[in-house]
DNA sequence: CTGAAAGCGCTTACAG
DNA sequence: CTGAAAGCGCTTACAG
């Protein structure tokens, strides 16, 4: 059956016979006793629902499956330093071949307990915590960041408006250092972000906070979900996109090209990505990612316009 | 370890202690070789980033875990019969406890697979497949579908138009086997729906046909995400939602209420239907889920008015 | 080519 | 309470 001894043909008909009439399916975890190793790999990300984590998920699975992998996926809060560790625990159960982390903020503490069980681990970065050690993909948050908002200055606004998120240990979000980045290039003093979180309610009332204040004309969201909600908060407001104010965000969610005004974001390839980090695991031949390197866009849309004089 | 044998304190101390310094972790395969099963279960689903299934996912996960076990996921395309017959010979190369089917069109695959190897399943169905010999959840769509059409009906509209996307065996949705119900209790002829898939551009297109057609004052779309894009196509032809024509979707999707104008629509709790899923395949005590009934409801918001006279 | 032994890392009886 | 044997279902050398 594997192959690794010759055997004739008549008997391994006769073989192929008997397992077909008696439904024998080998035993994986029998398999994976001799071989030491499960064909397994672990995927450690928090709320698949957003889009970007879930087009990772697609093509993670997708990829793993084309090569005889199964994938088990655990779901958690960051935030929640002992239900990663107890899922960890979980997942390490299995002799699993290693684990692919989609979130950034967890990402320490899976490396810690990576490091206990030496079980490898690739990682999708936005480059505020690329580390060397561990293998990872880049996706660059800052330059996208950037150009949406370079997109907007140019369109000639004076300053652009951001809505900041939570992020890893405290620290500025790459998108808001992107932000930051392209303002400071031009002079201009980033004036100071309205807090929020990744929900919808929480984006809708910054939205709310954003729309009272008249000098606003142009914002930029940290990603589409949160634009759609600042979106539907300046229409409560009374205040017109784009004419009064331009939202842009950043992701190109399925849905950024149907809403009403469409929404100019930028794409970033999500599920190469995924495949990527996927493949840094279970492929010794790295380098063949290099080259398949994704085409990354500005996407202008209805939603940002000039400021009226 | 396992505490199935009586040890002095100072013993499990030790040893308690020497797995520590050593990072000793118990062999799952091996375990599972003993047993005869792994604490793994199975999840079939195509296209998890859909609302209903990204949500059914991640409380099948955290139910899942807190008993501990693995999900292990397989995300496939259900109109690939030899893509899912693959995948669940992958699966199945481990012991599993089961699988959860997410799909009904992939429904009868995994059934027959799952015959072969006697792997319990447990599926989400709406009714138009139940089966009394697997375990099952049911969602009802057609007394969701039914409901938003009523509530267009009340509204005043002479009929309901449907946007149709394709079904199992190329039978009729459930969805819209609801919406022609709530039609013909009150003798109306149902209008021939305008076909569609599950995609975005399909979606806008089926939008744009109803958007040209005069006659039409409402519709009601077979879930959130096809309505978000028909609304757009009826912005596109400058017909107003809701005043030329009223939308309403099904699901209750994060970013209906958000949308402009926010999308009526009937929510479905498929957090539980996942959780009760997930339960049927790892719980003796099945009835427990009998209670924990889903508070589903319908709910009105801007998309949907009384048709101009 | 074929057959039988050894061993993967555990758990469960079963003697002491 | 402690220790050692048997066996879970496979794969890999190793004799014939």
């Amino acid at each position: 059956m594997t192959g690794s001894t010759p055997v004739s043909d008549g008997t391994t008909a006769k073989v192929r016979a008997a397992m077909d009439e008696l439904g024998y399916r080998p035993n994986g975890a029998a398999r994976a006793l001799v071989h030491g190793q499960q064909p397994i790999v672990g995927v450690i990300a928090p709320d698949t629902a957003a889009y970007g984590r879930s087009r990772m998920l697609t093509e993670i699975e997708d990829r793993a499956r084309a090569s005889g992998y199964v994938v088990a996926i655990a779901i958690l809060d960051p935030a929640d330093a002992d239900g990663v560790s107890a899922a960890v625990e979980v997942l390490l159960s299995q002799p699993i071949v290693g684990v692919v982390v989609l979130d950034y903020n967890s990402y320490d503490t899976v490396r810690l307990h990576s490091k206990l069980g030496a079980i490898p681990i690739a990682t999708v970065t936005n480059g505020a915590d690329a580390d060397a050690d561990v293998a990872h993909v880049l996706v660059d948050d800052r330059a996208a960041a950037r150009a949406v908002v370079d997109h907007l200055l140019d369109l000639g606004h004076r300053t652009v408006h951001y809505v900041s998120v939570p992020y890893y240990g405290g620290r500025s979000h790459p998108r808001e250092l992107g932000w930051r980045e392209a303002l400071d290039a031009r002079g201009i003093v980033p004036p100071g972000p309205v807090a929020s979180d990744w929900t919808v309610d929480s984006a809708l009332m910054a939205g709310a906070v954003l729309a009272a204040d008249a000098e606003v004309t142009a914002v930029f969201c940290p990603n589409d979900e949160i634009a759609f909600s600042v979106m539907r908060s300046m229409h409560d407001a009374g205040r017109r996109v784009p004419q009064d104010v331009s939202v842009a965000g950043l992701d190109d969610h399925p849905l950024a090209a149907s809403w009403v005004p469409s929404l100019t974001t930028y794409r970033l390839d999500w599920g190469w990505a995924g495949r990527s980090a996927l493949e840094l695991l279970i492929d010794a031949d790295v380098a063949s990612t290099a080259d398949a390197r994704p085409a990354n866009m500005l996407l202008p849309r209805e939603s940002t316009s000039a400021p009226l004089v």
